[in-house]
Order: C-alpha cells, then sequence, then structure tokens
DNA sequence: AGAACTTACGATGTACGTAACGATT
DNA sequence: AATCGTTACGTACATCGTAAGTTCT
C-alpha cells in the first residue's frame, strides 16, 4: 500500500471516476494511475471501483465503506507535512483566511495588522466568499481559518468557535425621517422601519437571518428594494436615497461616513455571533493559533484543541 | 513519504529508539530501518529523533509533536486493511476477544456459541486478563473487543458500552449458619457477614471495588482471607470451609454446585455493569457488530458507532 | 572491547512514461 | 470517430541486505 494509490482513489472519487482527468490533475501518466488503482484494489482484496467494461462508473459497496477511511488518512498525511513544515520554518509560511466581505473589511483589519507585526515571515492571503464557500475551502483544506457569521456551525466537519458578538445598525441620510425622530428622542421600531424601502445584506451573509426572523417574529413583511453582500455597497444606496440600510453596527464610522446617520438597532434585531472555524482534525500551525488569539482574544490555544478534540 | 518510514518512526519510539531492535521487530535490516528514518525526517524536515553522537536518545519536540499524527495515520492503514479483509473474505476472519476469566467463563459462553452457529468460518480467539491487560490489548490492537466489568471507561481511547447488570451473591456451605439463618428466613445484613471470614475477587476483578465500596461506606472492614481472580477458585475455598464468598450471581449454578447455597445479596453491594469495549476510531468488521449484538441485545450497530463518534 | 548507528555498494524490484491496443458512446 | 481505460515494454530510480566504518559506553 502506497500513499499515492490512495491519492489516486480519492482524486478518482473527486472526478467522477475519469482517471484521465486525475492523471492530469496529479501530474502523472494516465496508465500509472490505472495501474495503481489495481494494485491498491488486489492489495486490499477489494474491487473500489465499479467498472463497467473498461469504464470506471462509480464506487461499488466495498469502495463506499473504503473512501472515508481513505480520506481520513491522507488526512493525517496532511497534517504531518504541516506539523513539520511547522518546526522546520519556525515563523514562515502562509496563513490562508476565507472570511465574508464584512469580516475582512471590517473586523479582520486590526488583527490582520497585529498579526503581520508579530509574524513578518508569514505570508497572509485573504479569501473571500459567502459562508458556504468558505465553509468549503475549510473542508477542502485550501483555507486555514474561516470567519463568518452564519452557517459555520452547520458542519460536522469543521469545528465553529464563537468570538464575538454584534448587532445590527440603521443608517440613513441626515435629512430622512427617521433621522429627525431620532434627534427628537424617538425610538425606533420594527413596525416604523418598514414603512421605508429597506437596503440590507442578501440572504445567507453577515446577520441577515436575524433581520428575516424578526421580520417574521412580528409577522410583517418589508420592503427590500436592494440586496448586496457588503456595507459598503448598502452604504452607498443609502447615500443615494434609495432606501434605509441595516448594517452591522462595526461597518458604520461615524468619522467617514458622514453622509450617514446610525440609529442603534439592537433592540429590533437578535445579537448576532460572528465564528472562527477550522476544519476538524487538522494540524494547526502555531501561528494560526496566534492569529486566533489575535483576533478573538477570548479564545486561547487550549480552548481550540478542546474544542477540536470535542465531537458535535 | 512512505507508510513503511512511519512504522519504523513508531516502532522506534516504541522500543526506547533501539533501531536495531526495530529492525528485528520488523524483519528487516537495521541500516535500512536507520537510513528510512532520516530519510522522512530529511523530507519533513525535522528531526524527529535527538542524537547523541550515533546514538537515538529519545524524541526531539517536533518529534513529539509528529509521533500522535502518526499513531493515527498507521491506525488508519489498519483499518483500511481491515476494512478491505472484510469485504474480501465476507464471513471468514478471526475475532479476538479479551475479557476476564469471569465473564469468559459464565457470561460469553451462550454468546459465543450462538455466534459460533451464526458465523461458522470466524475463528474465535478468546484471551483473558485484568480489566487493565484487556484495556491494553484493544489499545494496542491486538483484540477487537474487550469485556469487564470494572476500568475500561477510564480509557479516552476506548469507547465503552454497557451490556449488562448484575448483583452479587454470598456463597456458603450448607451447614454453614448463614445458611440455616437464610432458611429460617432471617435477613442477611453485612453486619452479619462480616463476622465470617471471606473469600472474594482480587481487587481490580469482576465488581471488587463495590464490595469494597460498600464495606467502606458502613465503616466496616471484613477479614478477607482469600482473593482470587475468580469464582471457580472462591467456589472451591468455599466448599472446603475455609469461608464464605462473595462471587457474581451469574457465577453460582444450583444445579451444579450443589454442596454450596447462595444467598442474595443485592441488597448489600451496588449494581454491577459489565461492559464492553472497542478501540476509538478502529473500523469494525460486520462479524464484530454481530457478536455485540449477541453477547448484548440492547445494543445494535447504530449504538456502537454513535458511541464511537461521540466524545467523553 | 562491545554495542549501536552510519556509510558504502551491489542486486533486486518497482514505479513511471511512451506507445500500442481494446472497448464504449 | 472520439474518448477512455488497459496492456506491453523499457528505463530510471529506490529499496534492501551485506559488509565495512565510526563513535560512543
Amino acid at each position: 500500500m502506497k500513499i499515492q494509490q490512495l491519492r489516486y482513489v480519492r482524486e478518482a472519487a473527486r472526478r467522477k471516476c475519469n482517471l484521465t482527468a486525475v492523471a492530469q490533475a496529479l501530474h502523472t501518466s494516465q496508465p500509472g494511475v490505472s495501474r495503481q488503482i489495481r494494485e491498491l484494489e488486489d492489495e486490499l482484496g477489494i474491487e473500489i471501483f465499479e467498472r463497467a467494461g473498461k469504464r470506471l462508473i462509480g464506487l461499488t459497496p466495498p469502495g463506499v465503506s473504503v473512501l472515508p477511511i481513505i480520506e481520513r488518512l491522507l488526512h493525517e498525511v496532511e497534517n504531518l507535512k504541516r506539523a513539520g513544515a511547522d518546526f522546520a520554518a519556525q515563523g514562515k509560511g502562509v496563513l490562508t483566511i476565507a472570511a465574508t466581505h464584512s469580516q475582512a473589511r471590517y473586523a479582520l483589519p486590526p488583527a490582520v495588522r497585529d498579526f503581520s507585526a508579530m509574524h513578518p515571515d508569514v505570508t497572509l492571503r485573504m479569501h473571500q466568499g459567502s459562508p458556504r464557500q468558505i465553509a468549503e475551502m475549510l473542508m477542502e483544506g485550501s483555507a486555514d481559518i474561516g470567519i463568518a457569521t452564519e452557517a459555520l456551525s452547520n458542519f460536522p466537519e469543521l469545528v465553529a468557535l464563537p468570538c464575538y458578538q454584534w448587532t445590527h445598525t440603521v443608517i440613513v441620510r441626515p435629512d430622512h425621517p427617521l433621522a429627525v425622530e431620532c434627534r427628537d428622542g424617538v425610538a425606533l421600531t420594527l413596525q416604523r422601519l418598514i414603512q421605508f424601502p429597506i437596503i440590507t445584506y442578501e440572504p445567507g451573509y453577515t446577520g441577515r437571518s436575524h433581520i428575516d426572523a424578526a421580520l417574521a417574529f412580528d409577522r410583517v413583511s418589508a420592503n427590500i428594494v436592494l440586496e448586496a453582500m457588503d456595507a459598503d455597497v448598502i452604504k452607498t444606496y443609502v447615500e443615494l436615497g434609495l432606501g434605509v440600510g441595516i448594517v452591522a453596527a462595526i461597518a458604520f464610522d461615524a468619522r467617514r461616513d458622514t453622509e450617514l446617520l446610525a440609529i442603534d438597532a439592537r433592540h429590533l434585531f437578535a445579537t448576532n455571533l460572528t465564528r472562527l472555524a477550522v476544519r476538524r482534525g487538522s494540524f494547526l500551525r502555531t501561528y494560526v493559533y496566534d492569529f486566533i488569539e489575535t483576533f478573538a482574544p477570548t479564545l486561547d490555544r487550549a480552548m481550540v484543541d478542546l474544542a477540536m478534540a470535542t465531537r458535535p
């Protein structure tokens, strides 16, 4: 049994049993792949792939039960390499963070700045995507850390750790009726809010689920005229007078956003919890822990390790 | 990176870094071991073993952090082979059970008989040992299933599943004062019991802890004249008149043990729970599940899988 | 002096790539 | 006809065992 044979099998399973594609992806010859897979099957005494004549068309029952073991095994191989690299080039390395726009734009900058100062030899790579995409990246190993407010705790393969809580805020132009009422000390209500066109996040992003939940709870519906993935876009259209915005409070900067006024809305929508996720069972290089501690001071290495060892 | 290199490393760690011993254990030459370990270290870019001149004297810090990954990886290799064997030779195979004498002698026979009838091609191997030894066997992979009343749930590497409950019984010769009192309907008390010399299990065996706990709770001490690993020995000496015995109720057979009388003692000692354990993370061949279900009908495959996936 | 690891070297094996073949759509 | 997997074959490299070398105890 060779590790490479296992790689071929895994890749074949991922590429719908197309051995030619496997060979290209792994930079080797197609006959080699074919042969090695056969030899592994011989050694294990089972057929992993269902063959229709000369074509692979799927996994056999033994293949189905063996594949997860192969995946775990190769995952440990990855861990071993990472653990080696961690000691070999102490300090140096790459840290890949996958985050939503909101996080990358508003929550991460201080942590990134401090981390860079602490680890000048670590190359930071920042990927943006939907919470769903972030989860995918973590699971396939192309990101070390994922940060998002939604969805991350829904995957058994991931460990999601609470980082910080935040609330929504309503933003309007200074000449908007709500701005006037706010200055007059009138408390904002959901009923009043939905009388205006709303601009906020797309479903699945940045606490949108809590906005929808609040509306559903009151059995009212809002006129959402524009949905965007990030607060910058939302702010732009609020400034244009298209409607009132609902964004994460963290996304409003009184000094910069001089054309806007923020009205606290924490009493209208449930508090949001931003989570940081890593892949369960992955070896984390020391600087990964450092970043986590920098970003979320409430977390430390022991807590992360504990969470990773605990099954959901 | 080759699997065999990892085997060498693991074995070296187990054999106190004696590469000569490693080579003998794995049936290869000593220079080969030396070389392969070095090549792995080169590839990972770390030194795994601390070297004093030409001698290996221990693990380096990187070695310490890398070794558990190697162990897990090799464990998955084992799983892969077992999974293969499970399908390759459906039905055929070996099932190794490690149990205490009490279990092997009294609890297991019906399950073994039924299992053998169900799987005539599975060779059953029965090992006896102390609960502690049973745990060791499971953890090193030399037994598939461990069965004991004590200790099995103390190891995070093992999954212990409750099988059945049982109580202790007091055994005496028919002419013993306690036998007379029993026939007269006098209820047995701990105070009365300890007025006689006691013969029972060794510490660490078959519910002995509950006997000690009952004595400690009442702040009394018994005159234990003989301790044995199994009920057969205890019964023999009770028959000889050396004292009264305390054994598992299951170990008394009214038809066979005609020279003895059993007095129910479930009100004196806490109920015991016999557990079945498997190594966490091991692939279990289908007949292993079958045996578990045969032995403990309250368990089934889904429950075992669930328990294995749940962290303590 | 002996035990233990490393280096050196030669033989066997094995993986890999190219090329030709066979089967399926 | 084209795509895809298997078979055949030769080369190159790696593993392994024997033997000699070196460094500690």
